[in-house]
DNA sequence: TTGACATATTCCGATATCAGCATATACTCT
DNA sequence: AGAGTATATGCTGATATCGGAATATGTCAA
């Protein structure tokens, strides 16, 4: 059994870097997909189906105006992603004190003691 | 060109759920190889494969002790994926912003007009 | 309706990835 | 050293994914 689909699992779907560059491309504001294809330099069917990706994830919105589609981000759908990490988020905050601790038994052992 | 590669990149390394799973397990500290296997009831390749993934992208770091081996969290590794979701974290915000403002918007026009 | 433009979809070959099995490495204990 | 345990790695076949070119869908405008 191969990894769950990147249209079904929002984390596999943001492992594409092209993907995420999309992502960082469209956090300035909505964007259609004329401007994403001359900014980023990518074939137009290429963005396309990126944003095929991203649209089946729910990470992005379309709204169709006139013959163009204006896409845009919704954050809605990075906020699991973000829950979850900030549940590991004690491991680099325990890891930061540790360094300090460290930094300040080196600072209080140069001060006097030796050992 | 194909996505990175899962030992190189975070994003993409965590884009099997398995591996999320694996993480998530070491969450209550550190556990041997063996340990997992029982917990998760994968066979053991599977674990040492995925952990050695995990490990090329520097989110878990290894211990020996005897003939076992020890795996822990290395949560730094996860938070270049907690900044990137929080550069996005306006949208959601104003995304329940704007749920607010329609439900206000929908509640005003109910109680007069008629449209 | 016809033609032009904007975007999406389909088909293709190449590649990475997965699970499973078998085997290799590494350590411990006697 | 040799047996046994713990973990890692190599090989294989099936599958998903990617980029690229061609094509299909959809929309406007005359």
């Amino acid at each position: 059994m191969p990894r769950s689909a990147t249209t079904t699992d929002v984390f596999n779907a943001i492992g594409e870097p092209r993907r995420r560059m999309l992502l960082d491309c469209l956090i300035r504001g909505e964007q259609d997909v004329s401007t994403l294809v001359d900014k980023l330099g990518w074939p137009q069917a290429d963005v396309s189906k990126h944003l095929s990706v991203l649209r089946s994830v729910d990470l992005v919105v379309v709204r169709p105006v006139g013959r163009r589609r204006v896409y845009g981000i919704n954050g809605a759908g990075l906020k699991p992603i973000h829950d979850w990490t900030s549940t590991y988020e004690k491991f680099w905050t325990n890891h930061l004190d540790r360094i300090k601790a460290r930094a300040e038994a080196v600072a209080a052992k140069s001060k006097g003691k030796t050992k």
